[in-house]
DNA sequence: TGATTTATATAGCGATCACTATAGAAATGC
DNA sequence: GCATTTCTATAGTGATCGCTATATAAATCA
């Protein structure tokens, strides 16, 4: 009897003590909001709680620090919205075919909706003073880059390396432009002419 | 007599009072590399008077405020380094020709030099909570776009100010990129890229 | 020399930051 | 009922921020 109860519920616990007056996935998603808005160091630990209705010490004792606590939304962020980047490449035809998914994706995606605009992981915690926050996303970015670079290696290993950091400049300016306030229309022009420029690139020489 | 001292002393005054311990000009060339290393915010006051050896009230004497401060320096920078896009611009050929020369010259200017990369204009105030200085980067921006969609409206006066919003995204991609690390080359690679898709852009239709 | 002007340094202001010590409230186990 | 566990709020920590009140040092003018 009792271990079957044991095995059900690893993960909730067995709700002893005080329940929680929150909803830690609210949390989260409340959490991305504001980081997205203001970027990391903009928003301050009061800003999420009074966002959350809760006090410092439910913060922290709930997420351990704000670091810890953007960390869980950027791991959030990228199973869902950041999805895009692996879906695009996943697709058929060639690795510019791929290449150029990923923009208009990126373009669609990066646009201003809501208040929100930009990627978290490329522009969230860019110009802080945070050296750790700063490291994490930078590993994130390179993780894309690397995901990209596969696929092109796929048709030029030679230059996949190269021809990869092409595509994240793009996507890095599309998400500066989205959060200085760019039209869609503009987003998406940029991404047309950046995938052409990366089709010339990928089949030159 | 006096008429004419007035005339002729506007600027440096007659040296009445203790003169300065320090000189302006240098400083504003200090300040301007820790702005560009570390961005708006993730420079103190206490930084610029540390590398400069001077106190607070000395700074606040000759400079008025930190944000004073940074849109001299913008000012300067503006008028020396930002020169290219100008120079460029003025350059012979076709607006597609005058964009290649804008977006290569980025790609070497903006590249890591001594600790220094990007554009201080487009990512010197990003992420920064102080909502004067965004806007001021944010018009200086607009200004120079203004001035590449003038260049372009020569010869498609129709799609000129779309045209160049594809520029200044491209340049906020180098920008960026440069700050994250980018290598010259990758820069350089970007840049014909993007110099490529603007071309395709700019001759369709 | 003495008055005036300007720049300097010491010290500290009020605000904000991430974070926490302490204690009380709300659940379960026995 | 009573102890245990967990989450909660009040209040405040030390650090850092841009900025300044006060007094003094160093120059010129009369």
């Amino acid at each position: 009897m009792q271990g079957i109860f044991i095995v059900m519920t690893t993960k909730k616990s067995l709700a002893r003590g005080r329940p929680r007056g929150f909803d830690p996935e609210t949390a989260l998603e409340t959490a991305q909001k504001l980081f997205q808005e203001k970027g990391y160091d903009g928003v301050g630990v009061a800003d999420i709680g009074r966002a959350l209705g809760i006090t410092p010490p439910s913060f922290y004792n709930a997420f351990g620090s704000k670091a810890a606590l953007f960390e869980k939304v950027l791991s959030r962020y990228t199973g869902s919205f950041g999805r895009f980047v692996p879906d695009a490449l996943a697709g058929g035809g060639s690795a510019a075919d791929a290449v150029e998914r990923v923009l208009r994706d990126a373009a669609r995606l990066y646009a201003r909706k809501e208040g929100i605009a930009g990627c978290l992981v490329i522009d969230g915690a860019r110009g802080s003073g945070d050296a750790e926050v700063v490291a994490l996303t930078g590993r994130m970015t390179a993780e894309s880059q690397a995901l990209i670079a596969a696929r092109i290696a796929q048709d030029s290993p030679e230059r996949a390396e190269l021809l990869a950091s092409i595509v994240v400049i793009a996507l890095k300016g599309l998400s500066a432009a989205a959060r200085d306030g760019a039209s869609e229309a503009e987003l998406r022009a940029f991404a047309e002419a950046a995938a052409a420029g990366f089709r010339s690139a990928f089949t030159a020489r």
